[in-house]
RNA sequence: GGCUCGGUGGCAGAGUGGUGAUGUAGGGGCCUGCAAAGCCUUGCACAGCGGUUCGAUUCCGCUCCGAGCCUCCA
């Protein structure tokens, strides 16, 4: 059994065979810090941060970086709109994304490189390509010549002419070639910048990734990551750069594994500022449990399109509960193994293949009902177990199924009037006793009757 | 126009050359004073048309429909 990943270099699933086995490396081109972050945002951190997850379980050592863009042409128009410092914004909302990410069982990469702790790495880059004739200087502008790399489009499988055909880029004047991308290109004031021998200027956009994978992992590393969105142009010009300089050819020897993850759409559209449909992960968070949200993301498979619903977030926050509620049955069952088994195993390695590990999952609590005290362990194990490859299942399930919660205010009105409604249970006054129960629903208290006496949970 | 990827039951979503995916919703039943929770049970689903095959949702071809990318993008 061993891992197996769809590899957008050769269009195909393949076995992961890392560079190194022992020391796994990946990166993951990480957000542009100007706003808050959206879902679509999020599924590439939570599948990135599964993938990491599932090559601890086969590899000793695996060193996971994703980086912050904190100089973008967006964040100077961030800037500009609402005045504030262009630092104050990428601070601000670097953090606010790692917390929204970590609502959602993100884990912090390894890494997190800022683009601009890494401006004299660009330059040096930049030098060498024009030194190599790979880029040009003109009017201030340093320009990647496409033509001058013979591998150009071998990632997006892309022909030069055909997109040149159907381009409806604005070519500007200083490119030699239409397909040519901006290296460095000059601030003039107030913009930010920084000294280079162009002039006071800031980098391109596929610049950093280049840099900062290469100083953080060396080359060639194991796998390099991002929305499918990036297959072009960015990582295709980011192996355009890394690539055309010294005896880096092909992309092979840049990353083996190019691994890309679908788009979220919401509502059937794709999300998109003119619309108006952006679901940002903050405002999911204020209204979703992180788990909810982190299984939803996982409820398709990664490479897949999502379309994002509250319908179907609802139907997997009510697929989790029962979850719970099984491991709540199964509270006082021991487990000794800490590893999912064979059947499920083999679903995640088959290139995450996370909505069949989910349905197994269901497979497995479908069996409780009638289960020896073995396959309760056994169940109970692969929940727990493959629930940590997963991210989820690690709350106490009495307090995710919102039971007994002994610090509501209103704890003791709660069973006092339960106390009452039992009386009038006992003395056949069933008016009274739904009565109180409709009260306490209006508070939001659910109410079940069991063997054991009457227990309350939140039911929201 | 070019390239790429899809069309599976009300919805979500895997998968397979010949048995049931799974969840959620719905139906029926058990349990309950009634509920809740749970349990049992229930669905002529694989876009259409051809072809290959003993057999196709699965392989091949065509048609129709949809999505993404084509230098802002996760």
């Amino acid at each position: 059994m061993s891992l197996q990943l769809q590899n957008t270099l050769s269009g195909k699933k393949e076995f992961f065979k890392p560079v190194n086995p022992s020391h796994v490396r990946i990166y993951a081109c990480g957000p542009t810090v100007y706003n808050f972050a959206h879902i679509g945002n999020a599924r590439m951190a939570v599948v990135n941060d599964l993938l990491v997850r599932v090559l601890k379980t086969q590899y000793k050592k695996v060193t996971y970086v994703s980086n912050i863009t904190d100089i973008d042409d967006k964040i100077i128009d961030a800037s500009k709109e609402t005045g504030e410092d262009i630092s104050v914004i990428t601070s601000k909302y670097t953090e606010i994304y790692n917390n929204d990410m970590s609502a959602l069982g993100v884990n912090l990469p390894d890494i997190q490189p800022r683009a601009t702790d890494h401006i004299k790495e660009m330059i040096e880059l930049i030098k060498k390509l024009i030194e190599e004739e790979k880029a040009y200087e003109k009017e201030g502008h340093v320009l990647f010549h496409v033509p001058a790399f013979e591998n150009y489009g071998i990632l997006s499988k892309r022909n030069r002419d055909e997109q040149i055909a159907g381009s409806r880029v604005e070519v500007a004047p200083f490119k030699k070639d239409p397909a040519d991308f901006i290296l460095w290109k000059p601030s003039p004031s107030p913009l930010p910048g920084w000294v280079s021998p162009w002039g006071f200027g800031r980098p391109g956009w596929h610049l950093e990734c280049s840099v900062m994978s290469e100083k953080s992992l060396g080359l060639p590393f194991d796998i390099h990551s991002g929305g499918i969105d990036l297959v072009f142009p960015h990582h295709e010009n980011e192996i355009a750069q890394t690539c055309s300089i010294s005896e880096n050819k092909h992309p092979e020897d840049f990353a083996t594994f190019w691994f890309h993850n679908g788009f979220v759409n919401v509502e059937g559209e794709k999300m998109s500022k003119s619309i108006g449909n952006i679901r940002l992960v903050h405002e999911l968070n204020k209204k979703y449990k992180g788990e909810v949200l982190r299984l939803t993301l996982l409820s398709a498979h990664y490479k897949q399109p999502l379309n994002w619903t509250e319908d179907i977030i609802e139907q997997n926050n009510k697929m989790i509960d029962r979850l719970y509620r099984v491991l709540l049955e199964l509270s006082e069952v021991e487990i000794d193994s800490k590893i999912p088994s064979e059947s499920i195993m083999e679903s995640i390695l088959d290139d995450l293949n996370t909505p069949k590990v989910i349905a197994k999952l269901n497979e497995e609590a479908n069996d409780v009902s009638s289960a020896s005290d073995e396959r309760k362990r056994e169940i109970k194990n692969n929940l727990l177990s493959a629930g940590k490859i997963l991210g989820i299942l690690e709350n106490d399930p009495s307090s995710w199924l919102g039971y007994n919660q002994k610090n509501t205010e209103n704890t003791e009105e709660i069973e006092r009037l339960i106390n009452k409604r039992n009386e009038a249970r006992r003395s056949k006054n069933f008016n009274l006793a739904d009565g109180i129960r409709n009260i306490l629903k209006d508070k939001g208290i659910e109410i079940e009757d069991t063997d054991k006496g009457t227990i309350w949970r939140k039911s929201k």
